[in-house]
DNA sequence: ACTGTATGCCAACATGCGTTGACCTCCGCC
DNA sequence: GGCGGAGGTCAACGCATGTTGGCATACAGT
């Protein structure tokens, strides 16, 4: 019988070491300073072999992007805590993943990460938000009150690496910013 | 009478076209993808003039942003509308000077940006929270909260403008925002 | 065992970058 | 009026980048 996770081209393997070295230094670096030459260096591999797999930088950095954030059902938990495991899921997504690093360094400078990132709030918090409220409108702004709260933890905690911001522990950043984002998802509009 | 505004030089209206330039280039484009060739054509100059005035696109770059955040003084007004008027001022900010979407752009990517950032963190936000706790670490970690809420709103409104967080009138983002600060600074530590 | 093709490397290309030094020009001063 | 230096342009350098085509090699199907 056969490895059905067997990889069904030979070159798989290298298409994996490439994404993989791709995912990292995107992260790392962002877009512009992240080179082709460097990746292929990382993946062990010869630069011009990027080109024959994904076609260009800008195709790999699509392959890198093509993601998808699954965000927890919050049908299942009580209300009132829906602030609280959001953040813990988010805080998880960052550390475990990442593409949201990557799609955060080159959101900022690159046209395409930001409609990227677009992309993924309008598929992930906006749908969040519309459980918790009835007009689209309202919605909406609640959902990029949340995007503005969780993203700006993010680029203090893990891009900008800002002390305090991270060395906090994860139990204090929850016990924070989970009433935060309950208000904002929750509360009367002011 | 001499006007005391006037150049010193004759070179300085120059000097000053050139840093205009960088600024804006550095803003919208990040620091990797503002060449020095753009820069100068903007003002409208040679881009060796570039090199003679400021040494060197990392010295530009250090000029753009050895700038002065000030803060207004928090002790003037009433302790609870401390969260609203300081989101006021962010605001304006954001709005009236481009050097920290400069910041904020290259600070992502850009290692020095990052540490820029952080010691306008250090100098500016930090002080503030000191107003009002005892010890230096609760201290820095409420700043460090404020940070991610003011600089995560900067992030989706200004830069990667996610339409939700551009659209809202700025009454709004205070309303909402503010008592987020506001509890950040004063609220009793969870 | 033979052959075609997928896999990989090497060398080179064109381009755009930051940066440099030689040259020109015009203003202010003796 | 001549002169020295500051302000500015021009062409070029060296380098790193993304990208390409040609060539070797090793695998898979017959």
């Amino acid at each position: 019988m056969t490895d059905p996770d067997a990889p069904r081209r030979r070159s798989d393997v290298t298409r994996t070491a490439i994404l993989d070295a791709a995912r990292e230094r995107f992260a790392s670096d962002g877009y512009e300073r992240a080179t082709v030459r460097a990746i292929a260096q990382d993946a062990g591999i010869d630069p011009s072999m990027v080109m024959r797999y994904y076609g260009s930088k800008e195709g790999l950095f699509s392959a890198v992007i093509d993601v998808e954030l699954v965000l927890p059902d919050l049908g299942a938990i009580p209300v009132d805590d829906v602030g609280a495991v959001l953040i813990g899921h988010f805080l998880d997504l960052w550390e475990n993943d990442s593409v949201l690093q990557t799609l955060l360094r080159v959101g900022v400078t690159n046209e395409a990460g930001a409609a990227r990132m677009r992309a993924v709030f309008a598929g992930q918090i906006l749908p969040l938000a519309e459980q918790f409220v009835v007009t689209s409108q309202d919605a909406a702004r609640r959902a990029a009150l949340v995007a503005s709260q969780v993203l700006g933890m993010a680029l203090v905690r893990y891009v900008l690496r800002f002390g305090p911001a991270a060395d906090m522990p994860r139990a204090d950043v929850v016990a924070w910013l989970g009433p935060t984002v309950q208000r904002y998802l929750t509360a009367k509009a002011p």
